[in-house]
DNA sequence: TTGTAAGCGTTATCAT
DNA sequence: ATGATAACGCTTACAA
């Protein structure tokens, strides 16, 4: 038959060949198993190093039918608050002697289900998963489900009974959002809302009523709208608010990234920023701080500690420290910082 | 014996045992092997189907002695430059039927050691690296060549012989950029450069250099610094810069974070930004176009583009397109685009 | 304390 | 056109 591999890297057959024992010796000596003598261990574990043996991990993860590998499938890198998630699962995933496998959707479905396909067939032991911005259809974490693989979903998490997640309760941050901007006068209040079937853009109009309400004061509709998050969304949505009747005089916007895109449009209004109209966002990014009109104050909503959190979620799922049909919902309270 | 693996999903052996034939038979008809009669094929193709049979890519990996997976060492996934370059090689390698292993090094020699060495172990077909801006010793990129796995170096190449790489060659670009800052009327030019290990430093300085003789203008050393990219860094180089004899009216930082610290320190020293001073950068973010006061010009180094070109000469060195020692490096060029 | 052998899922060689 | 079987590297129950 003809030898497929040719790494040439050395084997524990090999070693035991060198030493005359057996295969199970050397791979016990290589664990330092206690039931081998002292000396046998010693001449395994010198000549493995002499030889520059390394474990054949794929062997072992075959094996062993686990891979210590997480698939993370979230939409865009280049947003700083993936980014940011991502350092918190990888640091935690690797001091736990994880490795982390990565897929982005740029928000587009068909892209999301090849990589959980993808991920799946690698046999990832779990997933960490923020769900693209279109995304309607769950099926592919349905397949998931039926695998047995694990997903903790969080940030953008899907409206759906029993699954894992980590999120950060926007409801609370946006109170105190609205809250902000009414001490400072403002009584006529727009919001920039994303899609509404994330659970977030919910969370942000419940908290903007919730702040209203707590003011006695009447809720508009017309105050919310929805976008879709990019620039011309953006553009479309200022310009209704500024086209009603009654005179917005703050936004708040869905993320940074919107409100930097308000900001342009306001702008090209020949709106003075902070007099005519004042923005309060959501904490996506340091960079703003670097921007000419950064918004008022931002909700923070820790990416990096929704990164950690989710990783030991599904950590302690793969440990076996809690029942797979024990849906857990790991909620962070948002929290509103001013930028003075 | 216990048995270890218990994850239920069907395999071939239980699809032929269901069929009353060989193993091999079933594995050549989900191949779609020309040996085998159509009336097979199809009956195991779809019980194959039925029992959502799905290939154990860990079994292959390990058989074949391949895992189809690619490792990415880079610093830092939040700086824009990188998570760009890092779509590019997703993009890629998924369409090339790879997957992808991430590891951030934050620019730490220790955890770069650590994430190459984890690579390792994990069988990665090849690397793509861009090196942390403090590393100085090389041994773990030794290692990969002895286990014979191949690296692509980008962007943050090692001053290494025999080494794959892609990169952009900056010291065209800098020409153009101080041709640029000359062609406006200033004749006292700084540059915050970065460590000078790094090739691209070299570049930008011979690029400064070339710029100057090219106009027939005399050097002066004291107006190119060396920074370690942090604010406190850039504020230093800064300082150092504005405290010479000569009045310097414009200054080239080592990328746009540089740029926007450079910034804020000229504001602190009351300067006025594109009257008193002028800054030009290099490109390594989209966002300075929202900043109070984006450099006057960038230059361009596509990162996105560079990714691409980095998985490519991987893949074909992987492909054995070429010989693993046939190293090549792929230079592009950088190009100045003006802030208008 | 050490050895033997089965088994993980798949592919490929050699028979039939 | 199909089957039997070895091999990939490692772990582990069981035997000695």
């Amino acid at each position: 038959m003809r030898k497929v591999v040719s790494s040439g890297q050395p084997t524990i057959k090999e070693i035991a060949k060198r030493l005359n024992i057996s295969v199970s010796t050397v791979s016990r000596a290589l664990h330092d198993h206690h039931s081998i003598g002292l000396r046998t261990k010693a001449r395994v574990q010198q000549l493995a190093a002499e030889l520059g043996y390394e474990r054949n991990q794929t062997a072992i993860f075959f094996q062993q039918g686990k891979t210590f590998t997480i698939g993370i499938l979230l939409p865009e890198l280049s947003e700083a608050f993936f980014s940011s998630a991502i350092s918190g699962i990888e640091d935690t995933a690797y001091s736990n002697n994880y490795t982390v496998l990565l897929g982005q959707s740029h928000d587009d479905e068909a892209r999301e289900k090849q990589i959980i396909q993808s991920m799946k067939q690698h046999r990832v032991d779990g997933c960490i998963v923020s769900i693209g911005k279109n995304t309607r259809n769950y099926e592919h974490f349905e397949m998931l489900r039926q695998a047995k693989i694990p997903v903790v979903f969080f940030d953008r998490i899907p409206d759906l009974p029993n699954i894992h997640s980590v999120s950060c309760n926007l409801e609370s941050g946006t109170v105190q959002a609205v809250d902000f901007l009414l001490k400072k006068g403002h009584r006529v209040i727009g919001m920039i809302n994303g899609p509404e079937q994330l659970v977030a853009s919910k969370e942000r109009a419940a908290g903007y009523m919730r702040a209203l309400h707590k003011h006695r004061l009447k809720y508009d509709p017309e105050l919310i709208v929805s976008a879709d998050l990019t620039a011309a969304g953006t553009a479309e949505a200022m310009k209704q608010l500024l086209s009603l009747k009654r005179k917005v005089t703050a936004v708040v916007t869905f993320n940074d990234y919107v409100a930097m895109d308000a900001v342009q449009y306001a702008l090209k209004q020949k709106l003075e920023i902070n007099k005519d109209i004042t923005f309060v966002s959501y904490a996506n990014t340091p960079v703003s701080s670097y921007t000419a009109y950064p918004p008022a104050a931002s909700v923070e909503q820790f990416p990096y500690e929704q990164g950690q959190a989710a990783t030991n979620m599904l950590l302690s799922i793969l440990n076996g420290d809690h029942d797979f049909n024990d849906y857990q919902q790991l909620i962070m309270e948002s929290q509103l910082v001013l930028h003075t």
